[in-house]
DNA sequence: GTGATTAAATCTAGGTGTTAAATCAACTCC
DNA sequence: GGAGTTGATTTAACACCTAGATTTAATCAC
């Protein structure tokens, strides 16, 4: 009578078959159905060994056995192999953007597949309501995609403010970014107790970069930086493959960019081309058939900017080289301090983005020594911080599994 | 019959033995003399096993077993413990700077006791001179420091350039950096074979960070960035306990910085506090008796400036004013978008910049919101960087020390 | 259909490395 | 010199892996 990987007790630090299991399973994660073979060329474990894990991951929950022995269509000769998966239902995870004026819940299966997605906008600022909002708009979410507490194996939360490694955010200025993250960590780790689920509350745009590099314009680069160009700006930095947080978590806050020339300000793309555009207004210099003046001032913004821009309008289009310089410029510090290869431009303008990439990478090449980063608009439009919650949380399931306990078969 | 870590094949992958030897190796490292009792505990795994790695270990040659059981001091009852340590003299690493001027080789035991150091001044670039100086130094430093090539274990390298993890550096500005770094890994890689070195090329302000992350100024940081101020600013970051790189190895290299207000260029302390006080001669504010007026134009440079303000000289300390502005923008920018704790100033400049710094930080401090970076001036003196490359090849060491072979003790 | 071929599963024996418990050894203290 | 204490050593049992022999489930050739 063997034990399985999971009784394995782990005072020794190191144990050889939890380890080995962890190999097949890490070898499982990113892989459809495999047979004992492929496992076998991959950790160079025996088939013995490998068939012995496998069973035992099958036993566990964490894989199911295929019966079509050679479904896949691809004829072979011999013996059929047994094929394994990874259950890609044997626990859910919550990917949650907490951000300040909307939360949105996101569950996906362990291949990151989306089961549902639910959100809320919240007015008050209070820190039992945004929990609260929080928990409902979780619960939302589980129930829409048919999940139970019980299957889920890891809340990831994003706030707009800088966290610690335990997911608590410092005072910040007028406790905005204690009012952003009142404590996300310790509420949802006592609500998820019971089920094990594992927590994690990151800034919003180290999420994004996190989403980025995993699926969307960061891929295949080892560094990148992804900017959130909303109201404000927001970096998340990857480096070397690593996630750059800082001591307090705050790298990638870019209030000192102000100190640069031609930047000034850290207001994003989004509330700069608004304040430009009423500005543009008042000087007589716009042509008054121009977009900018006929469109009723409330509704003046970015989008109204790039869509005369693209329409050919020569203000709106001397607002984006305007633009332009100024993104090239923190393009430029951030890029050249950092030697990252790309820089992403992730949020809610990133899909209008269009015009504006190539003249900022045009003024992006006059400031730096070549190469310059690459620029690019992210490709994942408004859920990105939900999206990098959900991969974030695979991330941290996956380095975890041998430890976790998946849902049973039997409650699906 | 068993065998010895050394015999394991790692076919598999992962090994138990080749794992808890790695941990008590690992154990040994940052402690002195231990007993068996000592690594159980640290290590959580039984008498028996760590005594049967540990003897292991002293056969492979990494630990040596000191006789007097309870020498220490410290009386203890019972059966007197054996004791081992990690044999110091199991090989030796060599840190090299490779300057743009001079050439550094420091030769230290696994400890980090520097046995020997050399240099050389180098005048011409040709990269075979280059390659041709550096093999010399580092004869010079094992030969006097009593070692042989066969013992070296890791040379670690420090240049002036950005180096990517395979230690070649990039073309450069008029080919400065492929100049500055003519092939070093390659070349010694190829020189080490027969005894299997460990090699390593990086840029010399990482090492120097490295340097100060255990010795110096950013011991207890885990986030902190190293000014090197010279003739030029570069920067070595540690983030989150990490070297950040970057895609060529480039972070770090502050030319970006130009686009910051206040601060223009990347000209060091040395070298703007000598143009200062060329500039500051031809005006008529200063004072004719200054030092700044008196001192022979040659010798003016940064030193007489730091000597006449410590005398109270007001032109001089003008001079500082205007330097601890510039600086502060710099500490601001790069704290600020890295988030770090501390920022250490190291190179030649560090040991004179004692009223420099609280000027600097009092500006700091006015221009980002608290916490601000605390300031810290190195305490390595001249051999940062060669210090850095010893501890970065202790570190490698480290790392692959089971994979190692150390030098048999006969050939001490 | 029958038998050869093939590829994989399964079984078996053996070895390594670990633990746990019993035993032995080397000290100190009184 | 005996009790007490601490650690080394020995022993047996067990967990886990490997390697090789054997079996099984298929295809293919006829």
């Amino acid at each position: 009578m063997s034990r399985g990987v999971a009784d394995i007790d782990d005072r020794t630090g190191f144990s050889q078959k939890r380890a080995n299991a962890a190999a097949v399973l890490d070898y499982a994660w990113d892989r459809g159905a495999f047979t004992a073979s492929d496992a076998i060329e991959a950790t160079g474990l025996t088939r013995s060994t490998v068939i012995a894990l496998a069973d035992d991951l099958v036993e566990r929950g964490w894989f199911c056995e295929l019966p079509n022995a050679r479904a896949a269509g691809e004829y072979r000769k011999g013996r059929p192999a047994r094929r394994y998966e990874l259950r890609s239902t044997a626990g859910v995870v919550v990917g949650v953007d907490a951000g300040q004026h909307c939360v949105t819940a996101a569950v996906a299966d362990l291949r990151g597949r989306e089961l549902a997605r639910a959100h809320t906008e919240v007015d008050e600022d209070s820190a039992e309501q945004r929990l609260a909002v929080a928990d409902t708009v979780i619960a939302k979410a589980l129930s829409d995609a048919g999940a139970l507490e019980q299957s889920v194996l890891c809340v990831a939360v994003g706030v707009p403010a800088p966290t610690d490694l335990d997911g608590v955010s410092p005072e910040g200025e007028q406790g905005f970014w204690s009012r952003m993250n009142p404590g996300f960590a310790a509420h949802l780790r006592e609500r998820g107790e019971a089920h094990g689920w594992l927590i994690e509350v990151e800034n919003d745009a180290n999420l994004a970069a996190i989403a980025e590099g995993a699926l969307g314009a960061g891929v295949g680069a080892s560094s990148y930086i992804t900017l959130m160009t909303g109201e404000r700006f927001g970096a998340g930095y990857v480096v070397d493959g690593h996630l750059v947080r800082g001591t307090r978590g705050a790298a990638g806050e870019l209030r000192l960019l102000s100190l640069v020339e031609g930047v000034g300000s850290t207001h994003g793309i989004a509330a700069l081309l608004r304040a430009w555009a009423l500005e543009a207004r008042t000087s007589d210099t716009v042509d008054p058939a121009s977009a900018l003046m006929t469109t009723p001032k409330a509704d003046l913004g970015a989008p109204v900017v790039f869509r005369a821009a693209e329409a050919g309008d020569p203000a709106a289009l001397a607002l984006l080289d305007r633009m332009a310089e100024r993104l090239a410029r923190i393009c430029a510090v951030l890029g050249g301090l950092l030697d990252v290869e790309r820089i992403v431009f992730s949020g809610a303008v990133a899909d209008s983005i269009g015009l504006l990439l190539p003249r900022t990478a045009a003024r992006l090449d006059e400031l730096t020594h070549p190469p310059a980063p690459g620029l690019a608009a992210s490709t994942l439009h408004g859920g990105v911080v939900s999206t990098g919650a959900v991969v974030r949380a695979l991330q941290l399931v996956r380095a975890n599994a041998i430890a976790l306990d998946p849902v049973a078969p039997s409650l699906e």
